[in-house]
Formats: C-alpha cells, sequence, structure tokens
DNA sequence: TTGTATGCGTTATCAT
DNA sequence: ATGATAACGCATACAA
C-alpha cells in the first residue's frame, strides 16, 4: 500500500516547517532562494502534488462547475456541453454533469451542487419556473448562468434568438413564394418552442399572410409522433408547400411520410431543418439549415460563469445574445403555384 | 452572508456533544432514542446537511466518478455517457466528465481524476497504450473500465463486438447477392475500426470474394474526406454496388457524392449505417443500420464499475461483450448483376 | 450510552 | 524570512 504524501513528506524532506512548503507552492508571503530551492528540489522528489479536496475544504474553491441539462444525448444539448466542457477546462474548472427532466431532481441537483460547493452553476432546465419563489435556481447562493430559458427570475443568460432566426428562414421560404409552410418545432413550454412561433408569426404577419394553426406542430411530450402530424397536414385542402422542422426526429419523421406520399424534395416541398450541422448532413439532398451557434452559445456561457465567479461581473444580470446561421442547400425551391 | 451551519450548530441546537449528531445522522454506533430524536429535530430545524467535502476529505470516498471520453460531441459516444450518468447517479455516484483527445491530456486527466481522489475512471480513450508501462490507466491505483478498446494492458472492460456485427451486415449483404461492397469505418488505431475489418474480412474470405483494398476507407485523422474516397471507388472497373459506414459523417459524405454521381438507392447502391438509430433517421429510404446497443453497453459499463468499487468483482478482469442489432430498413436491394 | 479529542491535508494567521 | 499552530467540517477511536 503506497501512502499519499503530504505537504509534512515534504517538509520533512526539505528539513523546513509545513507552512513554508504551502508559502512557497501558492507564492504567497516570502520565500527566500535557498528554502524555495530545497522545497522544489524535494516536491520533485517525492512527486508531490497538493490534494485537492483539503485545499478545497480549506480555500472554500472546488474549481467545479455544475452542468445541469435536461439530456446529454440531445446532439444539440451534447455539442453545447462539450464546448463548455473544453472552454472551462482550458480556465481550469471541471464540470459535473447532471441530467434532469423533472423539477424534483432540478431541486435535488441544485441542492446537491452546493452541498459539494461548486463554484457555479450551468443549466438549461427543462422547466421556467414562472415563480421566482419556487425556482431551485433563483433561490441558490451560487452564480447561475441559464441558457437559452425564459425564467420567472432574471439571471445571467445566454439567449438564442429563435424568433429572428425563424424571421430569417421564413423570410428565405416566402421569397421562394412558399405562403402555406408548416412549422415542427418543440413545446411552447420552454423558450425555444415559444420564440420560434413568434418569429413564424411575424414573418406571416408582415407578409400579411393569415396565421393557421393546423401548420402548426408543436408537441408537449415527445410520445406523439411528427409523421402523423404530417399527414394530417398533407390531407388539408391547401397542404403546405414547405416546412421547418427541428432536427432530427421531428425533420424525419416529417419528411418520411411526405416522402412516403410520393412528395420530392424540394420540387413538392421545400424544407429547413433546425440544429447543428452534424446531424443534419445526412438529408438528401442537402439540407437548407438554421444552424444553431452553439459554438458561440458555449463561449459566451463560459465568459459569463467566469467572469460571475471572478466577481467582476457588472451590476445587475447579463443577458446574451446568440444568433442563427441560414446554411442554403437544396432542399429549397420556388413554390409550385 | 449566511453562514453555513455544521455539525457544531446542531450540536449545539440538539444539547449534545458534536460526536453524537455524527453518530446519529451515520447510525454508526449507539444512540438512544432520545438523543436520535433530538438530533434529528435539529437538523431538521437548521437543514443541516453534512458537508460534502470534508466528509470526503474524512473518509476518503468522494461518491464521484471520472469519464473520460475523446469528444462528448460524438452521438454515439454521448448516448452512452447519457445512460452512464444516468444508472451512477440512481446509484448514488455523480460522474466528473472530462475529454481528451490526446495522450498527454489522458495523463493529465487521470492524474486529475486521482488528485480529487474519484473512486474510478470510466474510459474510451483515443489510443490503446500497447505498452503498459507507458498507460496512464495502467499505472493509476484507481479501479478502470475501458469501453471498447484494446489496451495493452488488461483491464475490466465492455467491448463491443464489431467483428460480429460487420459480419452479419456483411452477410446479410451478400445474401442480396452483393460482391462488391465497400466499408467506410474509422481508423485501424483503435478497437473498433479493426474489429469493424476483421468481420468484414472473415465474411468475405467465407464467401470466397477475394478482399479488395480499393473498396475500404479507414481514415486516420478527420481531415480526409469520405465523400474524395467515395468517388474514387466509383471510378473502378468494378465499382462497390453496396456500401457499409459508420454515420453520420462518412456515411453522409460518401452517399452524396454516389447520389450526386446519380446513383439510386438502393436500385443502385445498397446501404447499411452504423451508429445510433436517432442521428440516422434521417436518411431515405429508411436506412438499414447496425445499431449500437449503448444501453446495453452503459448498463454493463456501470455494473463493472460499481461491482469494482464495492470490492466485489471476483478475481482478475472482466471483460464483457456486446452485440449489435442489425435493423433492416429499405436501404438494400437486391444486386443488380 | 454519550462526550472528548485527534486527524484527514491544506492554507492562513499568528509569533519569532 | 520562517516556524508553529489553528481551522476548514466531518468521522471515529477512545475515554468516561
Amino acid at each position: 500500500m503506497t501512502q499519499r504524501i503530504s505537504v509534512r513528506d515534504v517538509a520533512d524532506a526539505a528539513g523546513v516547517a509545513i507552512g513554508s512548503v504551502s508559502r512557497v507552492l501558492n507564492q504567497s508571503g516570502y520565500a527566500s532562494e535557498s528554502l524555495r530551492k530545497r522545497v522544489m528540489d524535494a516536491v520533485q522528489k517525492l512527486g508531490y502534488e497538493p490534494d485537492f479536496t483539503a485545499r478545497h475544504l480549506r480555500t472554500g474553491h472546488s474549481r467545479t462547475i455544475g452542468y445541469l441539462l435536461a439530456n446529454i444525448a440531445n446532439p444539440s444539448l451534447a455539442a453545447h456541453l462539450s464546448e463548455v466542457e473544453r472552454l472551462t477546462q482550458a480556465a481550469g474548472y471541471s464540470l459535473l454533469v447532471g441530467s434532469s427532466e423533472r423539477q424534483a431532481r432540478d431541486r435535488e441537483l441544485v441542492a446537491f451542487f452546493e452541498n459539494r460547493r461548486l463554484e457555479g452553476i450551468i443549466a438549461s432546465p427543462s422547466f421556467e419556473y414562472p415563480d421566482p419563489a419556487d425556482c431551485p435556481f433563483a433561490n441558490s447562493k451560487l452564480p447561475v448562468v441559464i441558457c437559452d430559458r425564459a425564467m420567472g427570475h432574471d439571471f445571467d443568460s445566454v439567449l438564442i434568438e429563435h424568433a429572428k432566426g425563424l424571421r430569417r428562414a421564413m423570410d428565405y421560404l416566402l421569397s421562394l413564394g412558399h405562403r402555406r409552410i408548416a412549422l415542427f418545432v418543440s413545446s411552447a413550454n420552454l423558450r425555444p418552442g415559444r420564440e420560434k412561433l413568434i418569429g413564424y408569426q411575424a414573418a406571416l404577419a408582415s407578409a400579411g399572410i393569415a396565421y393557421d394553426e393546423r401548420l402548426i406542430y408543436m408537441p408537449n411530450s415527445w410520445i406523439e409522433s411528427s409523421g402523423e402530424s404530417m399527414a394530417e397536414m398533407l390531407k388539408l385542402d391547401e397542404p403546405p408547400t414547405a416546412i421547418i422542422a427541428l432536427g432530427t426526429r421531428m425533420l424525419s419523421g416529417a419528411i418520411h411520410v411526405a416522402r412516403e406520399a410520393g412528395l420530392d424534395i424540394p420540387r413538392d416541398l421545400s424544407v429547413i431543418g433546425i440544429g447543428i450541422m452534424s446531424t443534419l448532413e445526412l438529408m438528401y439532398p442537402p439540407l437548407t439549415v438554421l444552424r444553431y451557434n452553439y459554438e458561440a452559445s458555449a463561449q459566451l456561457t463560459v465568459q459569463l460563469m467566469l467572469d460571475r465567479i471572478a466577481g467582476d461581473s457588472p451590476p445587475g444580470v447579463r443577458k446574451l445574445q446568440v444568433e442563427w446561421d441560414l446554411v442554403i442547400g437544396r432542399s429549397c425551391a420556388v413554390a409550385a403555384r
């Protein structure tokens, strides 16, 4: 059983006091050249490394950030998490991940993060807690950065400009002459879905086209099938000539049904996908994509968090915005009629 | 500034000794009913929760597992990570994630995990360290579970049966009359690529078909393009009539080129994708998929780790295997000729 | 049965 | 400039 080496061992080996070792290693206080050298030699020889946990207990700095998200398997969230991990790692922080799809679990995880004295929480929870008194994040003493949620309480946030993005995608389709455009996005329970609908409606309004909710698919649960909904839409007197859909599940469900019905893309149906490129590349013809800029999103997220931890955030909360890129493929065509 | 409450506060409030509080909470040693009640009341009243870090320092149990992987953004790895997180969470463990694509970083992360006194390491590193003396994981005192890598040193491992899976996919294509089958998989540097090639070759051999390396694409880096390689293959005297390709990037690159060349799937080219369903659903016609069973993989991984932590692993290392599912879609057809 | 005291490995605050 | 020592918050061996 190889014993763990501590400051004590180093101090003994160097023939100095325990406190001196600490002072040399942390460059705090005075240390003569000779002492410094003796300590460093001993450290080198013994391969000493200060214990993180003990240091944490003493200083209160865990150098760890908690990342709470609904589901790691979601490719967009995973892409964001991946970038955040890279950036925090580079800044000397570790990431403790916790997935939660229930309010009770949100609460548990926040309590857990606090109990572990993490230094901050990055979260894109699956509920927006309209009542701040009831919000696990609002009641936390830890710095919190919220990703793409409109919480009841004001947090440092990174907000994706879904409305603008959808406006952009819609304007593109409208410019191709489409007037019946289906929308397949996530539930209105959360900001991403809500904002997308707003952008969609705004585009319609400014083009003078009536909003028809029969062209909208915004399921509250994942159980419902986007395919069935697409089938319904195709039965309408005036079926959609274009669709905008969140990738990959909703998009694929809808598209399959359309193709089974004999529709050609883009001749009979123009398609815009929403998400990250890597998971949408399988589409043929190459998909026109409203691309989620997860790199920018992660970068801003980490920036907000590190600023907050360092204490040099400006007063009040900051809300940063992230734009969408519209990547033109070959899945959209001029409307037939 | 709200002060943190400690055992001391609870002891004071309950009018008992500090040690008694601990004993009651950990159910260790004796405690009379009246004492237990007084302590529990005080705990309740103050909302006391034992500090994780202090407990960790004292007991040596961090209840945290490190998860080292190449890239969180890889959908298959993310799916596995997601399941592992769910299962470890349920068992009372947290997950500290670290991504690494370099040997030096592997080493750093292992050292880091050890320094933090994590209780184990789950890893699917991007290098297999043929020399155990040089392997960061082999030199670690922590329990290690390796996922789908053939390391130079023997570890508890979960191994995906790529060879069997490929054999299965190949036999399917061969039964449809294909004799020129292209293979697009990851580098032979790692087990997944190597084993797949072995299965591929075995199937050819038993069918009495000569191996033609011009039909193989196994890039060592991600810079090369699968599309260009596909273009080369299509120029051969006897071009492939079927391909098996890792999703999503390799697969999409190859397929796009084929389609641009006017080939119809499955009429002119049969296709089998490898990966998880959710990212492959965008294919049309519905893809025949060699499905990675990440649920089983994660379940076995966590099992191995928890057993090892609990100390009730059988002597020696355990190597568990995971099968592939071949999910039949409509992307394969009888060979034209 | 309960209280006291020591140690986990640090860092920080004192004296010296 | 350096050494001794307390404290972080807890668990535990030992004394009472």
